[in-house]
Formats: C-alpha cells, sequence, structure tokens
DNA sequence: TTTT
DNA sequence: TTTT
C-alpha cells in the first residue's frame, strides 16, 4: 500500500562482473552494469542503435545470489526502484549525482557468460549441472565471506 | 520487438512547474522533476519516510500536454525508459551525468495543484469544466508558441 | 528472486462497491471489478473506445483497506498478479474460467466515489478531513468484523 | 496519453507450439499459452510450487514473429495488455469467458525449444548462426504464405 | 501444456 | 521542489 510508485524493469546484458563489498557481518552489497539497447530511426529513415547503460546495486541475499551467479555478458532481467544519491565532490567541491535502480526481484537468464548457445560449461564439471561461483575471492580478495549453506538444499539453485 | 527491455513506471507529485522549450517549429521538451516517497523501517523498528526525486524529460505532443496540464503539485502517472546523458563540466573539466526518465506515457491523476477534492476552481470559470492552460507566456515568456487547435475538438482533454 | 514473472498493472474505475467476505477470523477476501478503457482507429480513421473488466480480488490486510476506502467509482492503482481458477459448473458440467488479478500493491488515487473534484465530504464531517468507511454492514449484513485499532494512530490512513 | 493503464508483464515457457491463422492477406494471429510459477509456503511452513497458464495472442508482424521464432518450451518475456472475450456457448446457451493477454512487446530469451545451453542445433547448420523457423507448413498444412524477405536484410533476426 |  |  503506497501512496505512490517508484518502480523500473530492465532486460539486458551485465556490463562486467560485478563489485562485491561485505558492509556487515550480515548485509553484502553487489554493484554492476546493465546495458540495454534502444534502436531508432532518424529523419534520414536510417536506423540507429544506442546503449544505455543503468548501474545496479543489490543487497543482502539478492547480493549474494548476485555474487555467485551473474557476471560480465549474463542476460538478466530485473524490478527495482530509482535511487538518487549526492554527494560533494573533494576535488571540485561540486555536488555529483548518481542514479541507480535498487533491485529488488532478479531473474537470470542465461548461465556462462551470457552465451545462451554455449556448451562449453557442462564439459567443466562432467555431469551437466550448472556450475556456479560459490566464491570470487580472486577476484575480490579483500572480502572474507562464506555461502550460506543453511536454510536449503545447498545444490538447490535458489531462482 | 526489442532484444532488451527499459522501463520506468512512476507516479507521484510534481515538484515545480514544468519548464517548456520549443527546440524547433515542430518540437516542444517538458523538463520537470517528480517526487514519490519510499518509507522503511530502521533497526529499531521506527518508520521512516524518504523522498525521491525522479528528473522527467517529455517530447512533442507529450510535452505539449504537460505545458498543459501539468503543474506544481500534480500528481500524474508516468510510464518511461531511462536515459543517462553525460557532458564534461565547463569550469572543472569533471564528466557529470544526469539520468532522466523519457516520458512515452502520462496519465493525468489531478487537476488544480493535485488538490484532488478541492472545488475552488470550477469557481473560476463557473461552468463546472476543467480550467486547462493554454499557454504559459507568463511563466515562460521567451518562447512564442501557441497551442495547435487543429487536429481535433479544442474542447477535447486530450487523455 | 524468481525463474518467471507475472505482473499485471492496472489504473481505472471501480465497477461497484466491493465484494467483501471473512473467510476465517484472520482473512478477509475483497472482490470487485475495475474498468481500464482502450481507444483505438478503425480502418475507416474512426475512434472508438472500449471497456475492459478485470476481476480484481485482494487478501488481508489489502483487503481490508479494499473494504475502507474503496468503493464504485474510485480510481486506482493496482498492481498484481493473475491467477485464473477454473471449476466444472453444476448445471452443465461444463469446464468454466475466471481470470482474476490478485492485488499486491495497491494506490488509491480518489476519494468519494471517484469525484476527484467534488467538495462535498468534506462538508459531511466539518473539519476537512478525509472521510472513512470503517464499517460498511448496511452493504454487507451478513458480514460481522470491526476494523482493528490496533497498530497504528486509529486516525492515520495506511496509505 | 491515456486515462487508464492495462499492461501486464509476463516471463515464462511457452507450453505449446503457437497456432497460426491468417485471416486476411495482411493479418497473422498467433495463438499460444505461456507458464509461469509461483512459489508460495504453506501455514504449515511448507514451500509449493503452483503454474499459472496465460493464453497469448499476437496480431500482424508480432504473430509472424511468433510463428517464426517460437516455440513449444521456447522462454520469452511478453509485455502486452489484458483482454476478456465472452459468446454464448452453443450447446448450454451459457455465458463464457476467456481471458488473454494481447502481446504489444516480445522478447525471445531462447532459442531451440528453450534449451538456452545446447549446441546441438547450431551443429544443424554447421555455421553457429541462429537457425530459425521461416516456414511451418508442415504443422498447418491449410495455411499458405511466405515470410516477408521485403523491408530488411532477410538474414537479419528482428529482435 | 512449459520450465527448474 | 511534491504529497499525505
Amino acid at each position: 500500500m503506497g501512496k505512490t510508485v517508484n518502480k523500473s524493469i530492465l532486460l539486458g546484458h551485465v556490463g562486467k562482473d560485478p563489485e562485491i563489498h561485505v558492509l556487515q557481518a550480515d548485509n553484502t552489497v553487489a554493484n554492476f552494469t546493465l546495458a540495454t539497447n534502444d534502436i531508432y530511426r532518424d529523419r534520414m529513415g536510417e536506423s540507429h542503435e544506442t546503449t544505455e547503460w543503468h548501474n545496479l546495486v543489490a543487497f543482502g541475499r539478492t547480493a549474494e545470489v548476485v555474487r555467485d551467479y551473474v557476471q560480465k555478458g549474463s542476460r538478466i532481467y530485473v524490478e527495482g526502484k530509482l535511487r538518487t544519491r549526492s554527494w560533494d565532490d573533494r576535488e571540485t567541491g561540486q555536488k555529483k549525482y548518481r542514479t541507480e535502480i535498487v533491485i529488488l526481484d532478479l531473474t537470470l537468464l542465461s548461465f556462462n557468460n551470457g552465451n545462451e548457445n554455449g556448451a562449453d560449461y557442462s564439459s567443466e564439471n562432467g555431469n551437466g549441472a550448472r556450475q556456479v561461483r560459490r566464491s570470487n575471492t580472486q577476484q575480490h580478495p579483500g572480502q572474507d565471506y562464506a555461502y550460506s549453506e543453511q536454510g536449503g538444499d545447498p545444490n538447490e539453485i535458489p531462482f
């Protein structure tokens, strides 16, 4: 029940591997970008394509799913809300703004780098199951967290 | 038909009277801000309300509707797409960003300053009809345009 | 987190006063219809308007809000999910279907019978506050429930 | 610009190969069903999954895309509007209803039977390109139409 | 009738 | 800068 509505729906490809930060023991944050494409026709009737880049952020359980299953090239569906943060730039003293979509719902549409037709990953583990990243400490060596196995079958993918 | 989706749905109140610009004879642009509210509960269980401000932009026919019917305090429903523009700041040389929602569909939910229950405006023209702004030259004296009466009953409100 | 998406967004006017049923002590159900309009142009270029009627259903707390604030003519924004129920018709033995939108989010856009500009209701209580129906036993005499005052300021409207 | 909103967003799997009908030379119609899943927890805390079936219909150019690229098992994203048709049943004389989603926007999320990771089809044509159905006369032998090659590169997939 |  |  709300007086207002703030909802965004995006479907596109992830621009780079998510950055993961652990704020507190209990709160993971994931930041990444998502590309959507717009096709328009100019006055001469020629078709052009532009790419729009969106800043996405996820918290908590959703951030853990991002950490474990989303990477550069992944195709995802996202539902969220817009949020604009502002701060004073240290150097120039100017007000700066950054608009983000806070993810409230996430659907994975591809695995292994967004290549919807590749067959390479099944050969990696030889059993046909989806291989997931349960840690990415190499990419973010400063972090120290463990995937919570409790509360569900560890072999069950949570989406 | 598209490979990606870029859709935002907003319902809220307009922060101030739209700024109207006429780029060419044929292309009106309207810029304004929209507020949405978010209620969240902090760790102490106390309820807080934040306001999110969105930059909206409309073009063409939609901008004309904004010019004529939207004002500070109006409650509106908007469907659009996200667009982030960037430019180099003249003074500092820094890259700056501004994210906007380009309006693709607009529904007016209130008239006369968003007061959904006020009866004052009907007394202004004494006939119970909705009174609309067909020009706002006072607010934007530098502009010179006329509302196009052709293509429809001038008494018909186009939404 | 989900593998699929089932989401409907409707904004329109309520066709008749909601029917309220109390299944158990704890679970109120509200059923009503919502009209949306579609304007289309036929092959001759003439404009036509059709009305689409949607079956809406709300449960629990949301149903209580519907009971107390929604009536015939109310303009509302609704977000929900589609659900199709089927049963065998007693007389004919035929399979029958009914598709409903289960309300997940509700925003009231008007008060007093959807008349967004009326001033009559404020004269009813003489204090400018919105008057709400806290019971509708006349309309639904078979029911016996009371609006729960606990859990919040009884003068606070919950949306 | 509209007074009301009637919008549905679905992401799921296609239940069976679309039925294609050609009403006139110029108007193709495609009918098919789409499954979405809902997970809920009962009073005992046990998790259950239900499947919701949606009736989808596409017209014109969109129907041609459905005809050529959508099949049983395909995963798709759809945006559309709800429409309920009614008729009197010939046998019983009863009023019957059928609610459909009229597709306004369609995004294909998988190829070859929804297997997002399968590599089998690329071996069918040996060049790694997506293989599309440009006719389905076997399935609908009564029809006689040809995919329009004009208006674009015939090798370009239109979404 | 889909999918995980 | 809106609104309740």
